[in-house]
DNA sequence: TTCGCTTTTTACCAATTGGTAAAAGCACGA
DNA sequence: TCGTGCTTTTACCAATTGGTAAAAAGCGAA
């Protein structure tokens, strides 16, 4: 691996090294999404990467670090749409955004959507941290607007928490649980049809 | 094991056969909807049951065996609240009642609603056949009923099989997603807050 | 008490897993 | 061209995993 500079600085990575990180990440994310962290094997996520075992605990110290890596990065990504919520911003049109924004997320990242799914159903053992530090303070805000918003009657009085836990359960559904829902939709569009329905579900949740 | 009688017939289980397989059952639900089916080890259901590994071997003929066993068994408990629609009764009164039942269950029996999330969202590896044979047309026929009900103007207006993929998520999302809801809530009740919000959430929707 | 069956334990395996040591290959500036 | 440091491969491990064979221990009816 690239020499350590004992400064706390890490010299650029080299051109290949970027690249054979972003190859093993693309492999994990692939491997880990779909079977979680401990069902998930090196040799998987080699053979995913067309790399060998040995080449990839080259890149990364081991398994978890290649599992925190991404989580790490997702965990921005997928918080990005909270934080474009604009207070200053019509309400109602504010949370359909929102809505909005999470269904596509679903149906264009679906493995991000199952990777997070798959460490928090088991207790988020790698994630706790990120949750307290990262996720709850930006809930707390938010949850904090909508409450204001309710008191100056612009949106129908809800538990804002609730509200957001519901919007993360009813969009995500649709990768999570996507084996299911092709099963119970099988021929019919499903994205137009998710778009269409979370829209008038919080359209009437929520109108005043 | 009890011996084969050769004519198809099981011969009744001993006490102890049925005792140790509940036993062996229960520790599995634990360490299943924990880890996910290859996350799981079968030390662990056997330290967990209190039994010896060779000993669990001895009552299923293998780890899929019990996993198997598991998710028929639970299949039916978690479709009943379904099935116990009354195509005869109030329209907006029966979905709102199959919403509380849901609800509760999530919080009566978190370990087997992450069974199944933990199944499907590894692509229903083990459960494709009962999605198609069992679900889908209980789904489908609820779906029919919906559909009824909003032609003759008694629900407002909207796709029921997204309305169904809704009430799973959002119920079942306190039970699948514990971890970090209880992160976000911290302190507060979590339960009563989200039986009224999910009665909310659909009286809304789908009152015409 | 003894016999025959059920149940449990002990002692193993072969395969898989995450990980390592060290040699070999490679690229590129001096 | 040669050396030096980055990258990859080969050849391994020790631990864990699902599973088995067979002996030992219980236990209930005669």
């Amino acid at each position: 691996m690239a020499q350590a500079s004992g400064d706390g600085t890490e010299p650029k990575p080299s051109r290949i090294q970027q690249k054979n990180r972003r190859i093993i990440l693309e492999a994990a994310l692939d491997v880990f999404s779909q079977h979680g962290y401990r069902g998930a094997t090196l040799d998987q996520i080699a053979e995913q990467a067309g790399l060998s075992k040995p080449n990839i605990l080259y890149y990364f110290v081991g398994k978890e670090d290649i599992h925190v890596t991404l989580l790490n990065a997702l965990m921005d990504t997928w918080l990005d749409p909270l934080r474009e919520i604009d207070p200053q911003g019509d309400p109602l049109e504010e949370i359909l955004r929102y809505v909005r924004r999470k269904v596509d997320m679903s149906f264009q990242f679906p493995r991000e959507s199952r990777l997070f799914a798959n460490e928090i159903i088991q207790e988020a053992p790698r994630m706790g941290p990120h949750l307290e530090s990262d996720l709850k303070p930006l809930v707390d805000e938010t949850a904090a607007l909508i409450d204001r918003w309710i008191e100056e009657g612009r949106v129908a009085p809800v538990d804002p928490r609730h509200l957001i836990f519901s919007i993360w359960a009813t969009t995500q559904h649709y990768a999570d649980f996507e084996a299911q829902v092709a099963v119970l939709m099988e021929g019919r569009d499903i994205q137009s049809g998710a778009v269409t329905f979370v829209d008038t579900l919080y359209r009437r949740l929520l109108t005043p």
